[in-house]
RNA sequence: AGUCUCUUAGCUCAGUUGGUUAGAGCGCUACACUGAUAAUGUAGAGGUCCGCAGUUCAAAUCUGCGAGGGACUACCA
């Protein structure tokens, strides 16, 4: 007996999935999608690790969908993919996470516990989740290789980053500067941005602030004033006066000189300041005044305006140092100066900013651009520091305040002074007629969220990369990157590059990988290291110099790629901070104490997945798994992963890593706010999958949105997608299995020729063609919105509603002729061709379609959806007119069924005829589907009224976009000229082609191309007009029409009958009818008709029926009884 | 604060180079069909296209200024 297509009881997604995944494992579908695809054809994707040591959240679904669909397509389209897994395993989060489970913080490390057992904690942690990453894994269907995952804290990932870190200091690209950074003195450590993010870090609080006078040295625009000129600025940290070594102005911002006394000293001064500020500054007891008469006591001090400039004017001014408490080391001379800063604004303040280079980031910027030194002296070692320790302590050269907190939060508890220090530089500087205003003032600043104390802005020590120095390759490079949305590659990214600052490598922690630099105590000598094999051999010139006791990697063998022989060492801090090494002069070299930026790590990937070029150096080397084809990540990625990724490409290789990267939207909730645990409304995927099955859940979040927008993520969304999509292919295909297997179709007759399938067939084929053509290149594009969308339609719109629907009696009635074989071929083939284009989104319900259709067929030659070959569309087999025509069928069917509604005629009421004017269109075109539009609307003659023929109105409306761009101004004029046309000119501009109007004086010639003629009513017919399409019912129902309606309701009640009693499809009946007055004619007239349809082989009249009769209803209060009985 | 992004029906989204009646699905209401039946179809109601100003004969669409949501980066005297 030949092979039975699968039928099923019910559409169950979870289970579709589990089963396939149960046989893609049995099967190995994954290997083999792979290794049945050539060497020659690759793409090559790069995953983004994820970090192990955070549970997975709906959005990696998302991610990983969208990464999988692009992979997954290739693999179709013949490419050899391989996807290699990757585990993100360094970094703050995981340190915090240890430092909970175990107690401790970060002062216990080397303390309570060492390097070597907090780092052994950390990499037993990170790992935590990968069996819940792995489940997720398998469970949504990615496909990616967790066999052989990168990790990166093994040491062959790391040798190969150091190797890249190498590169960039060989070419001078990485540096040792110092940089503002958030620092917490209380805890003795930086903090990350991250960190600052915490919530509650930033807090409003209530600060000293002193709006100071700076004198300054007469030149350029205040050359000529009489009397002493100070600048005032505003600071709400007076601790940090003693290091201002510049004055910033806005250049385009307007200044005044004003002339007035001070508050404090009740001397007269000159001030400049922002002219937008005056009125602030100069509130309370401030009055604009004539007369500058004041004395002490007085209630108002008067001022007055003087003179006023620009900011640029300003800038170049000299002043003298307001606390001279001590000079910068260098360039002292440079120092004291008016600069200019983009970023003054006149919001606040007095438009003129105080800059402290070593205390503040945007300080220390502009100072750079303007040459100013910031306040660094030596200490007692010959090393510039700035004013303030690491503890928050003034040093020795800082005068008075030399040895005190710069806050009073960092005394120990009960120890602080009175006054803080903030408050005694603001009674200093009022005392020497240096203050204007003293005032509190309250504002947010961030705290460290260990100590709870304020964080100070503070000068550290960090390695850079040169990032500002490559910027214009990398901008050059990036515009050959293809960016799904455009927008982040030119917007946010293009934008980044141009403002690219140096990438900060250094973090002051204890698990990540070790910046690779050795320098002696003096910083004279240096050693970078790019290898184990080279760190052994200088680790060997320790020994021998006497700097270290025994080489700790004696046995390690160069060029030997073992685990065994990678595990004899460890290349984090506590292993490789026990190495000294040893200069040229012999100086010992230490390692500096920094660990990189895990950013870092992710960026290297691309090398250190393979570890390059110690291992694998041709891949690389000879492109074949560099750049990647292709990338995806979140938006958020940008900044982080994307960029490292380029910037390491650039720098290193002089190359793109990613030649096509599509950069998605976040998963929100449904009403459009972000998942957080906190606000209990984040989805748990793995219920998610569960309940809904992977195919849904995908299918859902591409379709609904497109992947760069963000997801409003509703569950009833996937409900929908469940039953609409799903629900209507699973049907479909039921339809097709049910049938297919009462008649052996197997698709084993040769294909009937195109030309012999009738209209509809070629029509969906068409469609189908066109479905190919669209979703190959929307995939090709990286649109898989798009792509699933137009799945999506054709199945619903064209295949279920439309093809199905109008082919259902060829699949049931009759013979297995070669119309049925045709339908069945034309069917299948549609099914077959979208579970191959849907594969890549919804890889488990779709191989299941395949599947049960090929296990029939045998038509592939392969195991799965997966291995076989993207369709291809065959150009020939598009008929753009048919499709058309088509479309018009279904609008004039659509139009004849809102007909029969408005006039309460049921469809089974057969109607005589509809007419159709000839206005626009083909009658060609009309005729090749007129029997299609006959059967749908249940009407038996369909006609052509010619335009000539009197009986239509017409209606005529200007064509704007033909006559737009000819006339334009004169356009409301003739729109409204043609808007008053009566029947008999809308006759003249037909029958002559041309109209002449008169518009304003000027002749202006219509032609046919400039308006839109349509129908607008035939008196008599029933009318309706959709898209300037019209069609005419003839309402009339005759007696031999009624007759027909009673025939098809009566056949309508046996049929239920039939089903009710469970009759077999081929069953045939015996039908009794109680004679009722009214029907017998119209059963009589249309014997033939019923008989055969309901498979009776007579029908028998009777005056009564028993107890097994039927009472129907065949027309309004037309009712009879009726029984059927089963023939053998 | 900067950069990017989004805002169209109750909800989720389309809307080509600007062209005059702004579309679909879901939901809702009404109905039909009953040999795909826990399926299917049809029709109807439903809109200040976020606001304002501008360009244009013509703006959901282009420009500017705002508002709101979101992300990232930075953090301010």
């Amino acid at each position: 007996m030949a092979k039975k297509y699968k039928e099923y009881s019910g559409l169950n997604l979870p289970a579709v999935a589990s089963e396939v995944q149960a046989f893609w494992e049995a099967n190995n579908i994954f290997e083999k999608s792979i290794s049945s695809r050539s060497d020659d054809k690759t793409f090559v994707f790069y995953e983004g690790p994820p970090s192990a040591n955070g549970l997975p959240g709906i959005h990696h679904v998302m991610g990983r969908t969208i990464k999988d669909i692009f992979c997954r397509y290739k693999t179709l389209k013949g490419y050899k993919v391989n996807r290699k897994a990757g585990w993100d395993t360094h970094g703050l989060p995981v340190e915090l996470g240890v430092e909970k489970e175990l107690g401790i913080t970060k002062e216990d490390i080397g303390k309570k516990i060492s390097i070597e057992d907090y780092n052994k904690a950390c990499r037993e942690a990170v790992m935590k989740y990968t069996d819940i990453w792995n489940k997720l894994t398998q469970q949504m269907g990615y496909w990616v290789d967790m066999e052989d995952p990168y990790i990166t804290y093994e040491n062959k990932y790391i040798e190969s980053v150091w190797y890249l870190l190498k590169q960039l200091y060989n070419k001078d690209l990485m540096y040792k500067g110092y940089t503002i950074q958030p620092y917490s003195p209380a805890a003795g450590t930086g903090l990350s941005s991250h960190e600052l993010n915490q919530p509650g870090c930033y807090r409003d609080v209530k600060d000293t602030t002193v709006v100071a006078q700076f004198k300054a040295k007469k030149s350029g625009a205040i050359k000529d004033v009489e009397g002493d000129v100070c600048f005032m600025a505003w600071t709400t940290t007076p601790w940090t006066l003693p290091s201002n070594t510049a004055l910033a102005v806005g250049p385009k911002i307007e200044y005044v000189l004003v002339k007035t006394f001070n508050q404090y000293t009740h001397l007269p001064i000159q001030v400049i300041l922002a002219k937008p500020l005056l009125e602030k500054q100069f509130a309370g007891k401030y009055e604009l005044s004539e007369s500058l008469e004041y004395k002490e006591g007085d209630k108002k001090i008067p001022y007055q305006v003087l003179k006023s400039f620009v900011g640029a004017d300003l800038v170049g001014i000299q002043y003298e140092q307001l606390l001279p408490y001590a000079l910068p080391f260098e360039n002292a001379d440079k120092a004291f100066r008016v600069i200019p800063g983009d970023f003054v604004t006149t919001e606040d303040g007095t438009g003129i900013v105080h800059i402290a280079p070593t205390f503040g980031a945007d300080d220390a910027k502009v100072a750079k651009e303007a040459g100013v030194p910031g306040m660094m002296v030596l200490n007692p070692e010959g090393n510039p520091v700035p004013l303030v320790d690491l503890q928050g302590k003034f040093v020795a050269q800082a005068g008075e305040l030399a040895g005190k907190f710069v806050k009073n939060e960092y005394y120990p508890a009960g120890q602080e002074p009175e006054k803080s220090v903030d408050v005694e530089i603001s009674i200093k500087l009022k005392t020497e007629n240096k203050a204007f205003k003293v005032e509190k003032y309250e504002h947010s600043y961030p705290h460290c969220w260990r100590t709870d104390k304020p964080v100070l802005y503070y000068p550290l020590d960090s390695w850079f990369i040169r990032a500002t120095q490559m910027k214009d390759r990398m901008v050059e490079l990036n515009n050959t990157i293809n960016w799904k949305p455009k927008s982040t590659g030119t917007g946010r990214f293009g934008n980044w590059l141009e403002n690219v600052n140096d990438w900060n490598l250094s973090r002051s922690r204890y698990w990540g990988i070790p910046i690779p630099v050795w320098t002696s105590e003096d910083g004279s000598e240096q050693i970078c290291i790019g290898s184990v094999e080279q760190l052994k051999d200088e680790c060997a010139k320790a020994v021998k110099a006497g700097v270290m006791k025994s080489n700790p990697l004696e046995t390690f063998i160069p060029g030997n790629f073992t685990k065994e022989n990678y595990n004899i060492l460890d290349l984090h801090k506590n292993f490789v901070d026990q190495i000294t090494l040893v200069g040229a002069s012999g100086k010992p070299l230490k390692r500096e104490a920094d660990l990189i930026d895990v950013w870092f790590d992710s960026g290297a990937m691309p090398y250190a997945q393979w570890h390059y070029p110690f291992e694998n150096k041709e891949l690389i080397d000879n492109n074949k798994a560099y750049p990647a084809d292709f990338i995806a990540e979140g938006v958020d990625q940008t900044r982080g992963w994307f960029y490292t990724l380029h910037a390491i490409a650039t720098m290193c290789f002089d190359s793109v890593a990613f030649k096509n990267v599509v950069s998605n939207g976040l998963v929100l909730d449904k009403n459009g706010s972000k998942m957080s645990k906190r606000l209990g409304n984040a989805i748990d995927p793995f219920q998610t999958l569960d309940k809904y099955g992977p195919d849904a859940t995908r299918w859902y979040m591409i379709s609904n949105a497109q992947p760069w927008d963000n997801l409003k993520f509703d569950l009833d969304g996937i409900t929908e997608v469940q039953r609409k999509f799903f629900g209507t292919l699973y049907n479909t295909y039921q339809f097709f299995a049910l049938y297919a297997n009462l008649d052996g179709f197997s698709y084993k007759e040769v294909e009937v020729p195109l030309n012999d399938r009738p209209e509809i067939d070629r029509w969906i084929i068409s469609k189908l063609n066109s479905l190919v053509k669209a979703v190959d290149a929307h995939w090709a594009d990286y649109e898989p919105t798009k792509a699933a969308r137009a799945i999506q339609d054709f199945v619903g719109e064209h295949l279920s509603n439309w093809y199905v629907r109008l082919c259902r009696r060829r699949f049931w009635k009759g013979e297995y002729s070669t119309d049925k074989i045709a339908a069945y071929q034309t069917l299948y083939k549609c099914l077959e061709v979208v579970s191959q284009l849907s594969a890549p989104l919804a890889p488990f319900f779709m191989d299941q379609l395949f599947k049960d259709l090929n296990e029939v067929s045998g038509r592939h030659k392969v195991e799965s959806v997966h291995l076989s070959d993207f369709p291809t569309f065959n150009e020939k087999e598009i008929d753009l007119d048919l499709e058309q025509r088509m479309e018009l069928a279904q609008s004039f069917s659509s139009m004849v069924l809102s007909l029969r509604k408005k006039y309460k005629i049921k469809v089974r009421q057969p109607l005589q005829k509809i007419m159709i004017p000839l206005l626009g269109i083909d009658p060609a075109q009309v005729y090749a589907i007129k029997d299609l539009i006959l059967s749908e609307v249940n009407v038996k003659e369909l006609y052509f009224e010619d335009e000539s023929a009197s009986i239509f109105i017409k209606k005529i409306k200007a064509n704007f976009k033909s006559l737009g761009p000819k006339y334009q101004k004169s356009m409301k004029q003739i729109a409204a000229a043609i808007s008053k046309f009566n029947q008999q000119d809308i006759a003249t501009l037909e029958q002559d082609k041309a109209y002449s109007l008169d518009i304003e004086g000027e002749k202006i010639i219509l032609t046919l191309e400039d308006v839109e003629i349509s129908t607008d009513d035939i008196p008599g017919w029933a009318v309706a007009t959709e898209g300037g399409l019209s069609v005419a019912l003839d309402t009339t129902i005759s007696s031999s029409l009624k007759e027909e309606g009673i025939a098809r309701e009566l056949v309508n009640r046996v049929q239920n009958l039939r089903k009710d009693k469970n009759f077999d499809l081929t069953d045939r009946i015996q039908l009794k009818i109680q004679k009722v007055e009214g029907i017998v004619e119209a059963i009589h007239n249309n014997k033939t008709y019923i008989c055969s349809e309901v498979l009776a082989n007579d029908i028998e009249w009777v005056a009564a029926i028993g107890a097994d009769g039927q009472e129907v209803e065949v027309d309004d209060d037309l009712k009879t009884t009726i029984s059927i009985t089963k023939l053998n």
